[in-house]
DNA sequence: CGCAACATACCAACCGGTCGGTTTGTCTGT
DNA sequence: ACAGACAAACCGACCGGTTGGTATGTTGCG
């Protein structure tokens, strides 16, 4: 199933490539040239492959929605019984794969958005797939844990999986700033105090109406 | 002190346009040309005030800090007497600005900082600034309300302020994704219900060690 | 006058994208 | 087993518009 061939494709090659550059430098600061080299490929492969560099961009969105989706799906906290064990490991995870350069963790569709949302649609629609459909595999956790406490609050459970994905992309944000990874994993930290706040109130009023 | 003269230079159109054009599309992806045009001077004029275009976007950003700085400083919420009652003033400020199109309510430095933050770092350190400045003005509020409450906890003050702004930096990118301003309000509804409920566990234990 | 604030014209490098050609692999008939 | 046909993968020179930056005026104000 998994690297059923030796030899990688130019294609592959190249949207490897856009994680490492993009990263780094974002998209649109990213020449093709350099994608190339990066990738050890030419010009023309590029363009055999990809129409224009929007389409490889919309790829290489589509790229990462694969390769973080079967990060998450291997990774141990699914392991716990209780939903909301799930969940504190889920960003517990999240926070102990912030490591190595700033390139290394942070977002490829945070990082994209960020500069595209006005002026390549196609490629803000990919980039935004990727977050909110990300965010939806935490959803059924969520309302697991919010019945199994009885809790009816003022915030939905889509509304709380996306609130983990603000606290991620604005983490990166700040530890790009700093250039130290501890900026990133003590907003982590703030946010899982958060959902144990908010479980541990279950039969508290709601302090916001 | 403000807007001693009526007659605006063509330094301050350009950095004016800065804040419009950046924030639309992002600092590498804006062309000097363009912002010329937004400003309504020509190029020789733009090498007149700013050495190169990074030298441009480093004063942006000091632009961007004393607009923001003006902003905040006169907003009602430091009318309450009790620090704790301003900081949740602030947020709700800030989920009141978020109004108008995209480009109207993001953060210009947070947006540069994704993109540049390995290319140029005089730039970085210039937004870094922004960023950490502006959440250095909420840590007195932050301390006094501790103090108040007699919190321990095992988060710091200046812990607590740099969140905020992740948590906004966060909410801005999710909104770009979607396109629609309410993304990010719910984020920053996340952020005052978390600040509640940090301040209202005041003599329980912590739940994270 | 003299200097700072602008405008105009221009350039050399760059960059996304094109295009004709070559290599590599696969399928087919014998 | 093998040659021929064909297509997809890949190469790299080239093009034309763009872009950051410069060199050289011109204007206006103290």
């Amino acid at each position: 199933m998994a690297t059923k061939q030796i030899k990688r494709s130019a294609r592959d090659k190249l949207l490897d490539a856009a994680l490492k550059i993009i990263r780094a430098k974002g998209y649109s600061a990213t020449r093709v040239e350099e994608i190339c080299a990066e990738a050890g490929v030419t010009k023309g492969a590029f363009f055999h492959h990809f129409r224009n560099k929007e389409d490889w961009g919309v790829a290489a969105a589509q790229h990462w929605s694969g390769m973080t989706g079967a990060l998450f799906e291997g990774a141990p906290y699914h392991r716990h019984d209780d939903p909301f064990d799930r969940l504190i490991g889920y960003v517990e995870f999240r926070k102990a794969i912030i490591e190595g350069d700033v390139e290394e963790f942070t977002c490829l569709v945070g990082t994209m958005t960020q500069e595209i949302y006005g002026s390549h649609p196609e490629l803000r629609e990919a980039c935004a797939a990727s977050i909110f459909g990300h965010a939806a595999t935490l959803v059924p956790d969520i309302e697991a844990a919010m019945a199994a406490r009885g809790l009816e609050p003022g915030w939905t459970a889509a509304s709380l999986a996306a609130h983990t994905q603000a606290v991620l992309q604005g983490a990166f944000i700040l530890a790009k700033a700093t250039g130290d990874r501890d900026t990133a994993r003590d907003s982590v930290d703030h946010l899982r105090r958060y959902i144990e706040l908010l479980f541990a109130a279950d039969s508290k009023a709601e302090p916001t109406g």
